[in-house]
RNA sequence: GCCCGGAUGGCGGAACGGUAGACGCGGAGGACUCAAAAUCCUUUGUCCGAAAGGGCGUGCGGGUUCGAAUCCCGCUCCGGGCACCA
């Protein structure tokens, strides 16, 4: 066949149009309706992957179907290039890290191309731009200045492998690097940390009004992890100056203390040690000090291993009773008080703990009848209570809390579990902390016309634990900006969740040099009308642009009514293969580029689409190239069609209803659309490309052929555009853009059908499919589905009791069995 | 341990409480061809049956309903998140 279809020559063709004539910038004074869609920008790792391939199908889809429904669609690109992998590379290689980088980007942007995903790149950023930089270290100290930002010294994680401190989000649950896989150490060091708990309120009050995953909330909501309760002091026993402050969340069980505990780390530790007890909490106290996180974090083991006795007692304040108190390494410094009331009766660990030590149960809770188990933690009526006795959780928590409150012994109060995000890294290839150490003034900023801070390009990349730049003379040693006096700067950069944090808002106004980004003009665009992305960013990157986004808008940066940067979130599902995640690092990733070279970009985005819910996690599997072959296939199918190549064939019924099924495809894939049911809405264009075939193979042709053809170009438009320009182009002639047409829009009055199935059942079974008019009224198919033989044997004789009717497609005949 | 998902043919997956398995992959048979590829046609859950037709079927056990893959209760297995957070 002469005229077949070349996927590669048509593909390249059109990437260089959309490239040459800028088909999809879009400018901030656009008259049409403004939409934002955004694909979360990537790390430049090379060539793209297929959950690149899959990330920017969706997105380029919704570029695509947005334009063409009349919309200015904001589609921007750029990418997140501080990182460590281009650090380490530069130890390995001692190649510089941006020339490592720049040549990855430039790798990874021409896959994104050869995809035929289109983006304004006018408004490309880099995280490791200068332009993007001076911006990023601007906010900082706008940050710094309202003491959003600040400096302490802290026991942070450190990871050996990486040679940097960690913030908690990268620690995963068993104590490990998330990116290394190390065991993460504690180290004391003077760490930068951003205030992000002083949102932690509004991080999860607002979580309510977005349009995201549920389960991605939820993740958020448990790592915020509020908990109400209230906070009391214990006097310690015969030393009524000397107070404990503890922190429950059950301050209606406080009869039930037999005990209380301290943190090993807790600062009373040693005020409260009596000297009998001195060596066993040394001892115990320095076993702690060494554990790992790991170890410490462990519930295996003995339990009467993990306490000791301090020698004192407390007095409890409901009832005056002195109980012992305890260090115990499951009491957490870093949470609440770091001292907690032991109620063994209501709380497991404590139960644990107590039966360890031969401490008492005291039930201050009533568990239900017949309970088995041993702390019952459920509500129930408050019993050894005194003045709550009876009363239900509730009300006898906020009875306790009112006691407390009045004695001016404690408060009600509210504890979370995020703590402040740490973002210093002691590294080279990332974006310079802007503040320099002044003897005499301490932290200076840097002032805002001397940004950005640049790292010298003659740096020594050598894994030593701190950034290579502590070992540059000409960048450590500075002046102070505010005497002029000798100073040193900060050598820590910022972690690159920094830079992510606000990249949204810049390609607003990508080539401001006055500010980040014009307000104005970022809240023409924003929110983020739809944002996709990977669901591994479900806390860390999401919950930390959140948190900027509310900052910004606080400090008059960015709208002051922007509370939430992404309002519409996808997860799409993750790719595996033999049952783990595509990754480079685990080396099982499958390069597009062989798909491009063959079977064309077209086809292996329909495959993406194609393959199943985008949701849902895919495996690749050795059939999946069938998958692919079979969506090329389906393509020159389209093709032949399109091109008038389609063979007669004997005795081919024409098909009688085509404008009525174009209607209803229009409807479908609307819908399709608009619920992320990519899948069938290829499933759908494919059953009607078969319907449009076999209907051409009777050899019919004309106006009704030709407008169903059309219909289905454009519907395909957004999820094949290569092919569907081309074929437009031909059919409509030169200048015909199929990008540039509008929407099709299905008439409802021609979405209908004209005939349908009825099914009869008897009892719920079906029995009998009778071919009616779409109008059909209930006697009518009541009459039908009676004079059916097939019904009438499976009555055996019997006369229905019951007739449930649902016009027109069901009757139900129900007989007494 | 707690909180979310999920389980449907040989495979990926469809199915507002109303025809289970759309669409595709793979398989089988056929047309075209010297032959192959490509293309086109037919067929394809399973069991009984020559056929007509019928039985059985959505992880397991119950329930609600005229009717359940779908809703409810109780399990099993798989995936994910959180996990000494007081």
């Amino acid at each position: 066949m002469d005229d077949g279809y070349d996927p590669r020559a048509i593909e390249r063709k059109w990437q260089a149009r959309w490239r040459d004539e800028g088909t999809y910038e879009v400018d901030n004074d656009d008259p049409r309706p403004p939409f934002y869609c955004l694909c979360m920008y990537p790390y430049p790792s090379g060539a793209a992957h297929q959950g690149h391939v899959r990330n920017y199908t969706f997105g380029d889809l919704i570029v695509r179907h947005k334009t063409m429904a009349g919309h200015a669609v904001l589609s921007p690109m750029g990418f997140d290039s501080f990182g460590l992998p281009a650090e380490n590379a530069a130890i390995k290689t001692g190649v510089h890290p941006r020339p490592f980088t720049d040549d990855r980007i430039a790798q990874l942007k021409a896959s994104i191309e050869r995809l035929g995903a289109v983006y304004d790149w006018r408004r490309e950023v880099r995280s490791h731009d200068p332009s993007y930089m001076r911006w990023t270290q601007w906010i900082f100290l706008r940050l710094l200045e309202v003491g959003l930002a600040y400096r302490r010294r802290a026991p942070v994680n450190w990871c050996p492998g990486c040679q940097t401190v960690l913030a908690n989000e990268q620690v995963l649950a068993d104590g490990t690097c998330e990116r290394s896989g190390d065991v993460v150490t504690k180290r004391d060091l003077e760490q930068w940390f951003f205030r992000i708990t002083a949102y932690a309120d509004q991080l999860l009050d607002d979580l309510d009004g977005l349009d995201w995953p549920e389960r991605v909330k939820t993740m958020q909501r448990n790592w915020i992890g509020r908990s109400e309760g209230a906070e009391f002091d214990l006097a310690v026993d015969g030393r009524p100056e000397v107070t404990v402050r503890v922190f429950t969340t059950r301050p209606d069980t406080t009869f039930g203390m037999t005990y209380a505990v301290l943190a090993p780390e807790h600062p009373l530790v040693g005020e409260l040690t009596t000297a009998d007890q001195a060596e066993e909490v040394g001892a115990f106290v320095a076993r702690v000090a060494t554990e790992s996180e790991v170890e410490r974090q462990t519930t295996e083991g003995p339990v009467d291993k993990r306490g000791v006795f301090t020698g004192s007692h407390v007095v409890n304040p409901f009832n005056g009773k002195a109980v012992p108190v305890y260090l115990a390494d499951y009491v957490l410094m870093g949470y609440g008080t770091g001292a907690i009331m032991a109620v063994p009766g209501e709380d497991q660990r404590d139960w644990d703990f107590a039966a360890a030590y031969g401490l008492p149960v005291i039930r201050t809770v009533a568990p239900p009848e017949g309970w088995k188990g041993e702390a019952y933690t459920g509500d129930g009526p408050a019993i050894n209570s005194e003045w709550l006795d009876g009363l239900a959780k509730d009300e006898a928590v906020a009875k306790a809390i009112d006691w407390l409150e009045e004695r001016g012994i404690g408060r009600r109060t509210v504890n979370y579990r995020l703590r402040d995000w740490l973002l210093s890294r002691q590294r080279f290839w990332g974006c310079p902390i802007p503040v320099v150490y002044c003897p005499d003034h301490g932290v200076v900023a840097v002032p805002d016309d001397q940004l950005p801070v640049l790292a010298p390009d003659d740096v020594e990349f050598r894994p030593t634990g701190e950034s290579p730049l502590k070992s540059h003379e000409g960048f450590l040693t500075t002046t102070c900006p505010t005497c002029g006096g000798p100073a040193t700067r900060e050598t820590d950069t910022m972690d690159t969740f920094v830079d992510s944090s606000w990249y949204f808002l810049r390609f607003t106004d990508a080539a401001n040099d006055q500010a980040p980004f014009d307000p104005a003009v970022a809240a023409h665009w924003l929110p983020v009308d739809q944002y996709i992305g990977g669901i591994e960013h479900a806390i860390l990157h999401l919950m930390y642009a959140r948190f900027f986004t509310k900052a910004l808008a606080d400090l008059g940066v960015a709208p002051k009514d922007l509370r939430e940067p992404f309002a519409r979130l996808f997860t799409q599902g993750m790719i595996r293969m033999g049952g783990s995640k595509m990754s480079k690092s685990k080396g099982n990733l499958v390069d597009p580029s062989g798909y491009f070279d063959t079977v064309g970009a077209d086809a292996l985005r329909l495959f993406h689409l194609f393959v199943g819910p985008p949701a849902d996690d895919f495996d690749w599997t050795d059939q999946t190239d069938e998958i692919v072959n079979g969506c090329a296939r389906y393509l020159a199918r389209v093709w032949r069609l399109a091109t008038g190549q389609v063979t007669p064939v004997e005795g081919t019924q024409p098909v009688d209803d085509l404008v009525h099924a174009t209607h209803r495809l229009i409807a479908r894939v609307d819908d399709d659309y608009e619920r992320w049911s990519y899948n069938t809405a290829v499933a759908a264009c494919m059953e009607f490309t078969n319907l449009v075939y076999r209907h051409v193979q009777s050899g019919a042709s004309g106006l009704e052929v030709d407008a169903a053809v059309d219909s289905l170009l454009l519907l395909l438009a957004p999820m094949t555009p290569h092919i569907t320009a081309e074929l437009w182009e031909r059919r409509k002639g030169d200048g015909a853009l199929v990008h540039a047409e509008a929407w099709p829009e299905a008439d409802p009055a021609l979405a209908v059908v004209a005939r349908e199935t009825m099914i009869v059942q008897v009892n719920g079974k079906v029995r009998d499919r009778i071919d009616v008019a779409a109008d059909v009224g209930e006697a009518e198919m009541q009459r039908l589905a009676l004079a059916s033989p097939r019904v009438e044997a499976a009555l055996e004789g019997r006369t229905p009791a019951r007739v449930v009717t649902r016009p027109p497609n069901l009757v139900n005949l129900v007989v007494t069995r």
